[in-house]
DNA sequence: GAGTTTGAAACT
DNA sequence: CAGTTTCAAACTC
């Protein structure tokens, strides 16, 4: 009645933290009610754009992305299946990023230990160099069986359960703000609202918990870790774990945390604490008492949708043991799509600064920053960190040439740290020409990186996966003759992922040269003479580079462009059909009918366009005719051309099969096929076929906008030899954005040129996504916010 | 590993 | 803008 418990409980959570409950609770303890995640989310429902911006934190990004994911997973019937399955659909889609990323938060969802606050967790976990100083140990220790408390894992009902719940509040969560359900659909929409809601909140909440545990890291109490595994575990049951890891995580901190302090009343605000977390333990009497308390008010508040969850909460360490390896391989997917979101998502705190719309986001961002400071000083290696980091704007561009596989990502690892190098960075940000949007955002991510040390680290826990392969990378480097690493590197299957180059008239300062196409230094592997595209020549690369870049402003962006906003995932094949990624100018081929690396879109895994002159086009991803096809001639031409496509297909997928089968025996994890990276060409890693995405990786130009952004994906799984880095790495590619990427072109994609002069897609478009094409749908397209640039750099 | 082919990049 | 040359990757043997 008059309690405020009860009022709570018919409202929703925007009304829950104006709920006298909420202030009960507020009051309960100093800590600072935390309504900006609830609108950060709305926000990123309604517009990508704003989402990332919002989200300074990385994390923040992260879970967005990750609930983009699933919406569009759970638009998926199939999805809910089999979190495994998933992972494999997502490589063979076209997004690889985006594909991974999804697939990931599928299968956190649908796999016990995983959860997305895990996601969000364990990013932050990693952004505390936790991951890079600490090493994968703690990771992997949280992947352990122990670690992890699943609460679900048992069961697969529950994982579905909680699927179909968050697929469904995935279309009303948008409304669900206005609507707060009348009726017993509304009702049950409220309740999985209640549940995103919490996720969400969970998700701000991470942030806080993240830079929580990130103390805890750097401060190396023992307790600090084992609060962090508290909180992956509890990150295993998204909404409700969430709650219960906050708890025991917030006792410990108490000390100062605002941030905790925070995170409990959002857990409040999710209505679940749950004491019998094992990270209880840490938590204080005092604050136990608090905690629950809270619980109380919050379960009277929450009931419905508790129930649910608790059932699964019930669980206990049992189901921590559940599908460890499962859960490890999902963390290593999550860090890179974390990572990657969260460069973006650092990139963006940095832009939002300035720009951010509303002041929550603004102290998110803040927190972030400070955050990431914090983390700076842990850095070990000023350079192995940059490495990673940065790399990834570059690594967009790069992937927007192959995104071929995950070891694509490790030769971008290298290469990001080649970028990090760069002065051309700095000059590349201030350039305006946007056609460097792929560049800029490479930079920009540098340059964030330099800024902020934090988000350095943030990035190179997205690139845990590429990290690792970037070891590999590092031994291989070792090798001496450049071509035997190359085609290392191809029988991964990567190829491309590293630049490598073998100039020996350019002087590695023209277009022809990979690595200064893509913006890294040429390091050990390359076999070129009379390098000037070296550290020491730093004056002489950046002035080429404008010099290159005047000419052509695009000469650095990604050649791979997605179409990921235009039309991402309304069309769900859009963006899995290569159609969605364009080459940026189309090739020319005359000779290889487009079904050889000589072309450059077959390279980067787009099928020809309209903008192509090529001769005879058989591109097994996409016919110039075929993608195009407005004509009945075309048509025509195309059911003659059936034959031959459906030969250029068999070949790609005799490709991908075989690419598929080199990662399994690389990684036991599954991998995404080639395919679907070349697909996405995000940005994430590498280069052209990264998928979309986001990748990364989408970034940058081409991969930005994509799902993946360019995320990036990145690029299937790498398959690090090591156990340790198959868990973790499954990373999809992004790449990862893409990578960037990646990728992910932006759907837009590819704005045509004339087919004859060299299209001059602005970068804006290309890679910022503009706000104004984003549509609801679009927020999908987490990528997209990450990996672009937005040309904010100015 | 050497040589050839190919098409982008650069130049005119 | 078109044509030519240069260049280095991709490919073949």
């Amino acid at each position: 009645m008059d309690t405020p418990e009860r009022n709570q409980i018919g409202t929703p959570k925007a009304k829950f933290e104006d709920s006298p409950v909420f202030n009960y609770i507020n009051s309960l303890s100093p800590i600072k009610p935390v309504k900006s995640v609830h609108i950060t989310q709305t926000f990123s429902s309604l517009s990508f754009a704003s989402l990332p911006s919002v989200f300074t934190s990385p994390h923040v990004s992260a879970h967005k992305e990750s609930r983009f994911l699933r919406r569009h997973n759970t638009s998926d019937p199939s999805k809910p299946e089999s979190s495994l399955e998933s992972g494999n659909k997502v490589s063979a889609n076209e997004d690889a990023a985006q594909l991974y990323i999804n697939s990931e938060e599928l299968r956190e969802d649908c796999v016990p230990g995983v959860s997305t606050g895990e996601d969000s967790v364990e990013p932050s976990s990693e952004h505390s160099k936790f991951v890079i100083e600490l090493p994968r140990n703690l990771k992997y220790d949280c992947g352990s069986p122990d670690c992890r408390p699943t609460t679900r894992c048992g069961t697969e009902a529950h994982c579905e359960l909680e699927v179909a719940d968050l697929s469904a509040p995935l279309v009303p969560y948008v409304q669900k703000t206005s609507e707060e359900g009348s009726s017993n659909d509304e009702a049950h929409l409220q309740i999985i609202c209640q549940t995103l809601q919490r996720k969400e909140g969970t998700g701000c909440d991470w942030e806080s918990l993240i830079s929580d545990a990130a103390d805890l890291l750097i401060f190396d109490s023992p307790n600090g870790t084992e609060a962090f595994k508290g909180l992956m575990q509890n990150s295993l049951d998204p909404a409700t774990r969430f709650c219960t890891s906050l708890a025991p995580q917030l006792t410990q901190n108490d000390v100062n945390d605002e941030q905790n302090v925070q995170v409990l009343d959002i857990v409040g605000s999710g209505g679940q604490l749950e004491t019998e977390d094992p990270s209880s333990q840490y938590g204080e009497a005092s604050q136990l008492e608090r905690t629950e308390q809270m619980e109380d008010h919050l379960n009277n508040c929450m009931v419905s949708s508790q129930s649910e969850k608790e059932d699964n909460k019930v669980e206990t360490p049992m189901q921590f043991n559940c599908k460890p390896a499962v859960l490890n391989l999902q963390r290593g997917l999550r860090r890179r799509c974390l990572d990657f979101e969260m460069a973006g998502a650092r990139r963006k705190s940095l832009d939002n600064v300035s720009n951010s719309s509303s002041n929550m986001l603004s102290q998110s961002d803040e927190k972030i920053t400070t955050n990431d400071k914090q983390l700076v000083p842990m850095k070990p290696g000023g350079e192995s960190s940059r490495c990673i980091l940065p790399g990834i704007g570059l690594h967009l561009n790069a992937l927007a040439k192959t995104s071929k596989d995950y070891k694509i990502i490790k030769c971008e690892s290298l290469a990001y740290g080649r970028q990090l190098s760069l002065p051309n960075s700095t000059a590349d940000i201030h350039s305006p020409t946007g056609g460097q949007g792929p560049v800029h955002e490479s930079f920009s991510s540098a340059s964030s990186e330099r800024d902020m040390d934090g988000t350095e680290n943030g990035v190179q826990l997205a690139h845990d996966a590429s990290q690792e392969p970037a070891f590999l990378a590092n031994e291989e480097f070792n090798q001496n003759s450049p071509k035997k690493k190359r085609r290392r590197f191809e029988h991964a299957g990567e190829t491309e992922s590293c630049k490598r180059c073998n100039c020996k008239k350019s002087k590695c300062l023209k277009l022809y040269c990979e690595c200064f196409a893509a913006g890294v230094y040429c390091i050990e592997p390359c076999s070129c003479q009379e390098c000037f595209n070296k550290p020491i020549h730093e004056d002489t690369v950046l002035a080429t580079r404008k010099q290159i870049e005047s000419r052509n402003p695009l000469a650095f962006a990604p050649k791979v462009i997605r179409s990921s906003d235009s039309v991402p995932e309304l069309g769900e094949e859009s963006s899995k059909t290569p159609a969605s990624a364009r080459h940026k100018r189309g090739c020319n081929c005359k000779k290889s009918s487009c079904l050889k690396k000589y072309c450059e879109c077959y390279q980067g895994g787009v099928g020809c366009s309209i903008s192509c002159r090529c001769e005879g086009c058989k591109n097994a991803f996409g016919r110039k005719d075929g993608s195009f096809i407005g004509t009945e001639a075309e048509l025509d031409e195309e059911e003659a051309e059936a034959c031959e496509k459906s030969v250029a297909e068999k070949h790609q997928q005799k490709i991908e099969i075989q690419k598929n089968e080199e990662q399994r025996l690389d990684s036991a994890l599954p991998t995404t096929p080639l395919r679907l990276s070349r697909q996405m060409v995000s940005l994430p890693f590498s280069s052209k076929n990264k998928p979309p995405r986001s990748s990364v990786f989408s970034i940058g130009g081409s991969s930005s906008g994509l799902y993946t952004s360019q995320k990036l994906g990145k690029p299937n799984i790498l398959r690090p030899e090591s156990k340790f880095e198959r868990h973790s790495q499954t990373v999809p590619e992004d790449e990862m954005p893409e990578i960037l990427q990646g990728d992910g072109s932006p759907s837009t994609g590819v704005k045509t040129a004339s087919p004859n002069s060299k299209r001059v897609c602005p970068p804006n478009s290309d890679f910022g996504p503009s706000p104004g094409r984003r549509t609801g749908r679009k927020l999908i397209l987490q990528s997209i916010p990450s990996f672009p640039s937005l040309t904010p750099q100015h």
